[in-house]
This record gives structure tokens, sequence and C-alpha cells, in this order.
DNA sequence: GTTTAGTTTAACAATCCTGTCAATTTTTCG
DNA sequence: CGAAAAATTGACAGGATTGTTAAACTAAAC
């Protein structure tokens, strides 16, 4: 059993999750992608019988990952105002390794209603044990006067606004792909980090 | 000069602007275009020649109303949390007419490295006109002590991402298409549009 | 009523698309 | 080694795609 290093079935699932990240489902051809990959295009029907099928591996796992992570960010026992904090951070540092990854999400979703079907499915368990975690913890600060009320459904879709916001802003305002991890953008991110903290901070304070 | 009511090549812009906006360029054929419009495939390419020359003009509209409107919103002359307050409104309430805009224009620039330059380049003039309007005005109550001191580029994106946010978010918990303006999309815009106008005026105050 | 300009149509090219398949090469393993 | 299994290839089918063009139709203008 040895490891091969170049594994064809890999290289067409990179490629192809490339390409789709940049493009879109419709944007990108059977034939691009194998040519991309430098294989025949026999090979892609042979590993995943169809372009859909194939997309939807890629889109299935980016989707999960993009939700999953949101939870996970905001999962800690911390005081209130850290474990705000911290999550916001955590969430904008997961989206640095994968800026393309809400636009893709975001357009197969309004493009497809089976897509969509499937991410809310997804989305439901996700929200309610994130909103578990982070209700009680607004009720809690409400009640000591710390913060003023808020529906923490706001507060999520406030930190999910500003944060995703950043990356449509930059793949919009620069070249993400030649400029990759340039001065320009690494300093644009970081301000918008510091702001996102700053925002959704100074508007819970009463 | 008869006024015809049924003019082809508007009937085609129309039928052409409305699947754009749902699907994007590379999601629609010539062919859906012409079936969807109820007329001969090739009147499309008499009137706009290429695929590409009616979508740009589509396009072009599109970017350039959404860009503009943003300026517009905040160009009054009042006082400062009200020129906030109004101009966060206004734009909102343009974006419940167009509620599909946001994630077109972003899902093209980012596919599309011309249509990327082109909007840069229109956003460009946009930025500085609005710049000169809000700049001012936050210097000076922060002179006066009214509100913390927040850079004019990181207040406006942060009313754009909550906006737009809040309208692809829309698009993915509700099916637009059929629900359109269902009670359920009014009643969840109401509430984003305060949340929206509150947590920026919060943010602001010291 | 014939010319003229603007519309509309059907048919056609040329290309590209997804997907299949039998034949061939490569790898695995008894 | 040699048989079985897996991986790869080229050719091809059946459609759909964008775009062109010549001919037919329509309605206004002279």
């Amino acid at each position: 059993m040895e490891l091969k290093t170049t594994n064809t079935e890999q290289l067409i699932l990179e490629t192809a999750e490339r390409l789709f990240l940049e493009r879109g489902y419709t944007g990108v051809s059977c034939t691009e992608i194998a040519k991309e990959a430098g294989v025949n295009h026999a090979l892609l029907h042979y590993y995943f019988r169809t372009k859909e099928k194939l997309f939807n591996q890629i889109f299935e796992q980016k989707a999960t990952q993009l939700l999953e992570f949101f939870v996970e960010a905001f999962d800690r026992d911390l005081p209130f105002f850290e474990k705000v904090k911290i999550g916001i951070e955590m969430h904008f540092d997961f989206l640095v390794q994968q800026p393309e990854l809400p636009l893709f999400v975001l357009r197969e979703v309004v493009q497809n209603k089976e897509r969509k079907d499937q991410i809310i499915q997804k989305a439901f368990p996700v929200g309610q044990r994130i909103y578990k975690i982070i209700t009680p913890a607004i009720e809690e600060e409400v009640k000591k006067g710390v913060i003023r009320p808020v529906k923490a459904i706001d507060l999520l879709l406030n930190i999910a606004s500003l944060n995703v916001f950043a990356f449509v802003a930059v793949q919009v305002f620069f070249d993400i792909k030649s400029d990759g991890k340039s001065a320009a953008i690494r300093q644009f991110l970081a301000q918008r980090k510091k702001n996102n903290v700053e925002t959704i901070i100074q508007s819970l304070k009463i």
C-alpha cells in the first residue's frame, strides 16, 4: 500500500475546488477542470460520475465548514465580552484562511433551490446550538445592567454581517489572486477586524 | 410615431434583467432568455449583438444604481445623527426595492476581472464624494465630544455591511421568488432595519 | 401602390458541453 | 510470473450554446 504523492482523484477534487470557489458551478466546465488538472476529462466522470456530484461534494464540505465554525467560535466558557471578542476574532481569522468561502456559498444558495434547502436544513441545528449558547449569556448581562437588551439573532447577524462583508469587500477592492497576501490587504483586514470587535462591543454597551 | 405597448427590445431587456439578477451571467443562456421572453433567439442578437453586450448594458446600469444611491442617501443637510439614521434607512429602503441587486453585482465582480475594473473605476469618484460629505461631519462631532473617533471608511463599510447582509440573509432564509412580500419577510426586514440604525448609532456614542 | 425601413423568422454553422464506453495501459497481488 | 483489478485513454453520441444570414413579413412614407 503505497502513498501516492499524486492521487488523481484528489488532484481533480482540489482543482475543481479552486475553480468552483472562484467562479461557481455554472462558471466552470468539466472540460476546463480536467484540462487544468492535466487529466483526461473522462476520468472526472470515472471518479465522480457527474459534474453535479463532484460539485456537491465540495459544496457540502464548504457549507458545513462555514456554519460549524461560527458555532465553534462562540462555544467557549468565558466572560461575556471576552466571549464576544474572541468569537468575532476567531470567526474573522477563519475567514482569512478562506476568503472566497462566504461568497461562494451565498452565490450557489441563491442560484439553486436544492442547495438552499440543503443549507437551511444544516443551518437549523447549528442555529439552535449557537442560540442556546448566546441567549442565556445575553440575558444574564442584561439583568446585570451591563448591556442593553438585544435579540440573539440580531447580535449574531451583526457579527456575521461585519465579518463576512469585510471579505466580500476585499474581493471587490483587491486582486486577491495575484495580490494574495499583500501588505495592503493585510492592513485592510487588520483594520476591519479591530473595527468589527469595537463596533459590536460598543453597540452592546448601555 | 406610435408608442408600442410591447416593445420587443424592451421586453428582451427586462426578461434578461430578471434572469441575470437571479442566476448571473453564466447561469443563463441566450436561448433561455429568448424562450422566457417569447421571442426568437435571433432577435436577441439582432438588438444586442452578443450576450456579453446585453449583459453589460444591464450590469452597468445596476452597478451604477447601487453605488450612486449610497451617496444620495447620505447627501443631506441634517444634524449628524439624523444624517446617519436617514442615510441608513434610505439605503435600506432602496435595497428593499431591489433585494437581489447587491449579490448580483458582487457575484459578477468576483467572477470577472473586467467587470471588477469597471466597478472600481466607477466606485472611486463615488467614494470620494461620500468621503467629503461624511469626514467633516464626523470630525465636528468628535470635536464636540458627541461621538468616539471613527474612520469614515469604517463607518461606511459598517453601514454597507449591515444593510447589504440583511438582504443576503433574506435570500438565503426565505424563498424570495414565491414568498415575495410575505409577512415573514417584511417582519424580518423591519427588524433588521431598526437594528441596523440602532447598532450604528450606539457604536458611535462614547 | 410601390418603395423603404424596421422586424421577425427559420435554418444553419461552429463550437462546446456532459456523459458513455470499449479498448488499452498500469498496478496489485496470489 | 501471470491473472485480476484498477486507472487511463480516445473516440463518440446527443444536446445545447452563441452567433450569422438570407428571406419573409409589416407598416409607414412618398
